[in-house]
DNA sequence: TGTACATCAGTGAACGCGCGTTCACTGATGTAC
DNA sequence: TGTACATCAGTGAACGCGCGTTCACTGATGTAC
């Protein structure tokens, strides 16, 4: 079956990726670890940056997959929870999987564009995201974000089209909260696996966590 | 003049990196650009990781003397005025050294181990923001910072580590809250740069400093 | 001042390696009559 | 049921490329006597 060998493929070049990294992803090891020849692949992806692109989709769906898992376990009323657990997903994944994350979020593959169909796997947590922060909002006696300084001119567009394309009911302010907590997110996490903690932080998780509940007050979710 | 050359290349190195990025470098490349045979340059580098090496100082070096250049202009009263200077500064050399940033601030180099002297280099931006953050406590009048949520046990002792080895005076909310600042500055400009703000966000500089203020307010900047 | 010598920056060839991609091909499978 | 044929997954050789590093060497420079 055709599809069993696509589907092979990718596991063997997950398998690559997670140990040598995005650049020392080659065609031939993993033609050489299925026991084929390197031109057989060509059957099956077209190149090597489709091979790249479908793990990236990969990656996105298995990130946001556990980070969607992880959140609906949790009873709706805390909000405060399901975002912790989210993130605590979002970080476990990262962790196991250090080479897929790096190849989403890291620096981009030199060379690389990746295909308008990674947009909506790459939006899924973000999308999460942003319904807690307005579930929050919706719940809140507060009418009005507390403003942080006057919103730019042009930002204020940004975030206007941003709001009108997703359909998320957040004032200016706390979309740009929202968008910071993704960033925090991803960045934290970064930072973590990328080495920068190092020397400075060992308990990574407890202080991860820690974070992300300062974040979680920062969008009003308890 | 030997000290020249060793310069010269690591000018031309910086500008192959500019071009195509961390993984594009390579010594035969540098050398063929200089007119010179390849095993030329092994008498100014003994290899190529002692390159890189050289250039990943010389990166946290520029952009940290670019961001305390910066700070350094604002009167000193202005304690929001100063960070976001900081923070300006740094995005700004981010934006025009786009790989050089990503070689600190990126994927790791695979198989590439950073040896102990990039430490201080890298440890200017984060010693400067916690100096801002002091100076900001020590001019209030609010004793205590308002907690949020316990602080872990394993992230505590962490922290008084950090307190310790630095002499930076603050508790450990506020320490947290720096460490964070200093993710969520690293972490917008990698979101700018990787493309992860893409069809979101088109104002990156206005953004960045309305979420660089909303950081500086968490951090008690005024 | 003039010669002998040491230093050492730079040369050029070579080693051994891996890569992505192309292309004519083989040979098994399954379908059509 | 039996034969002729088309399909197409996988082969193996080849193209042309670039890489890091080693090594014996040349030849200019500058120093010591």
């Amino acid at each position: 079956m055709r599809a069993e060998l696509t589907a092979e493929i990718k596991t063997v070049a997950r398998a690559h990726l997670a140990e040598h990294g995005a650049d020392g992803l080659s065609l031939r090891a993993v033609a050489r670890d299925m026991g084929m020849v390197s031109s057989a692949l060509y059957r099956y992806y077209p190149s090597r940056d489709d091979l790249l692109t479908a793990l990236i989709v990969d990656a996105y769906d298995a990130v946001g997959g556990a980070a969607e898992a992880a959140e609906v376990d949790v009873r709706r009323v805390d909000l405060m929870g399901r975002w912790l657990a989210l993130c605590a997903a979002t970080r476990t994944w990262a962790v196991e999987h250090p080479h897929e994350w790096a190849l989403i979020f890291g620096t981009p593959v030199p060379g690389y564009r990746a295909p308008t169909h990674t947009i909506d796997p790459a939006a899924r947590i973000p999308i999460l995201l942003m319904a807690l922060a307005s579930e929050a909002v919706e719940r809140s006696t507060a009418e009005r974000s507390s403003a942080s300084g006057p919103m730019p001119r042009p930002v204020h567009a940004d975030l206007r089209a941003l709001r009108e394309q997703t359909g998320v009911p957040l004032d200016d302010h706390r979309l740009a909260r929202g968008i910071a907590a993704w960033t925090a997110l991803v960045g934290s996490i970064n930072f973590e696996l990328f080495g920068h903690l190092h020397n400075v932080i060992s308990a990574y998780e407890p202080f991860f966590l820690h974070q992300m509940r300062v974040v979680g007050l920062s969008l009003e979710l308890g």
